[in-house]
DNA sequence: AGACTTATCTACCACTCGTTATAAAAGTTG
DNA sequence: CAACTTTTATAACGAGTGGTAGATAAGTCT
C-alpha cells in the first residue's frame, strides 16, 4: 500500500468529466477553470495527478479508447465485411449521437487545429483516429483472404473509406445532425460499400 | 471620392491572410497578434476594418464562399446526378490538398468546437456548409424530376451523404491525408452513390 | 505517539488574450 | 493654406491564461 495522504477524488470520474469539457469545447477551447470546475478539483490535484493540460487530454483520451475498444470488438466480430462496416457505421451513427455525451467524436471535437504552443494535440488526436482504421484495415485483409471480398477489392481504400464518413459522421453530428440522419448516411454509405470492388 | 486619409492595405489581400491563419489554427487557435502579423497591419487598423475577430473570420468566410461557389457552379452543371456526384468529391479532393492553402477545409477547421465566448463560431461554420448541402439537394430533385434518378431515391439522403464525405475529407486531409488518398475516397463513396436508390 | 509521505488549499506568478483611448499622420475639400 | 475626415501607430486596458510555491491536512509506517 502506498503511503501519504490519498486522494480525495475518484481519477476516472474527474476524467470523464474533463473528457466532456474536451469533447464540447476543444483542446484550445478547454480552459483550466472549466475543466477543474468539472473536475470539481482545484489546478495543484490536476497537475498533480496529469502533469499538464495535455497530459489530462490524454489520460481522457486512453479513457475514450477503452469504451471505443468495446465498440470495435463488437464491430470487427462481423460475419463478412459488409457486415462490419455495416456494424461499424451503425454504432458510430448510435454513439455519436448518444444523449449521455456530447454530439460527435471526441477525436474530431477535440481540435483539428490548435492555437501556438499546442500544434501536437491536432496530430495526437489524428494517430487516435487512424487506429480504428487499421483494425478496420486488418479485418477486411482477413476478408479478403476469406473470399468474403471480390479479387481486386481494396482493402485499404475501403478502411479508409469509412474511416473518413465516420469523422463526417462527426462533423454533422456536432453541429446538429440527429440520430435518423447519421443513419441514413450509414445506409446510403453502405451501397457503395457493396458495388467496392467491382469497377 | 471618400473623405479622410485612404487605408494603406488592401483589404482582400488581408482577408487572404487571415484566412490563411484561421484555416491553420482554427478561430480559438488564432490570436490577435498572429492575425495582425500575417495582414502586416495593427490591430487598430484591423478593429475599423472589420470590426472584431469574430467579424474578421466573417469577412474571410465570405471570401472563402467566393472561391467556393466557383466550384459549385461547375459542379452543378453535371449533366447527370452522378455526374454532379463525381464532380463534387473530385473538385473536394483537389482543393481540400492544394498546396496553396492548408490542408482540408477552412469550414471545418475553423472550429467545430470553441471556447467560452466563441459559442457561435461553430454554428457559423456549420451553416455555411449546409448551403453547398442544399445546394446539391435542389440539383439532385432535379434529377429525380428529370428521371435522372430512379423513383425511390432520396435526394436529401444523397446530399447529406456527399456533405458529409466532404467533411469527412476535410478531417483525413488535415491530418495528413495525401490526393491520392481522397481520390481513393472520391471513388469509393462514388460507388455507394450508384447504388443509392436500389435497396 | 511521532516521523514520513503525499494530497489539497490559498494565493499568486508572468504572460497572453481581445479590445480600445489617444494622438499623430495622410489624404480630400473649401 | 486651413478645415475636415479617416487611418495609422503607440501604448495600454482589464480579464483570463496555463502553471506553481508554500503552507496545511490526512493518511501510513516504525
Amino acid at each position: 500500500m502506498v503511503m501519504g495522504r490519498p486522494r480525495s477524488f475518484d481519477r476516472d470520474k474527474a476524467l470523464d468529466e474533463a473528457m466532456e469539457v474536451f469533447w464540447r469545447h476543444g483542446y484550445d477551447g478547454a480552459s483550466l477553470a472549466m475543466l477543474t470546475k468539472a473536475m470539481g478539483i482545484k489546478a495543484p490535484s490536476l497537475y498533480a495527478a496529469f502533469g499538464s493540460k495535455e497530459g489530462l487530454l490524454k489520460a481522457a483520451l486512453d479513457r475514450y479508447a477503452l469504451r471505443r475498444s468495446e465498440h470495435m470488438r463488437y464491430v470487427l466480430a462481423g460475419a463478412t465485411a459488409r457486415d462490419v462496416a455495416e456494424r461499424f457505421l451503425s454504432s458510430i451513427a448510435e454513439s455519436h449521437t448518444d444523449p449521455a455525451n456530447p454530439p460527435g467524436c471526441l477525436l474530431v471535437q477535440g481540435g483539428l487545429a490548435c492555437g501556438a504552443g499546442s500544434e501536437n494535440i491536432p496530430f495526437e488526436l489524428a494517430s487516435r483516429r487512424a487506429e480504428s482504421e487499421t483494425e478496420l484495415l486488418g479485418r477486411f485483409i482477413q476478408a479478403k483472404a476469406d473470399g468474403d471480398l471480390p479479387e481486386d477489392a481494396d482493402p485499404a481504400a475501403l478502411a479508409r473509406f469509412l474511416s473518413t464518413v465516420a469523422s463526417g459522421m462527426g462533423v454533422i453530428a456536432s453541429s446538429g445532425a440527429n440520430r435518423e440522419a447519421l443513419r441514413e448516411v450509414a445506409r446510403v454509405s453502405l451501397g457503395a460499400f457493396a458495388r467496392s470492388g467491382r469497377d
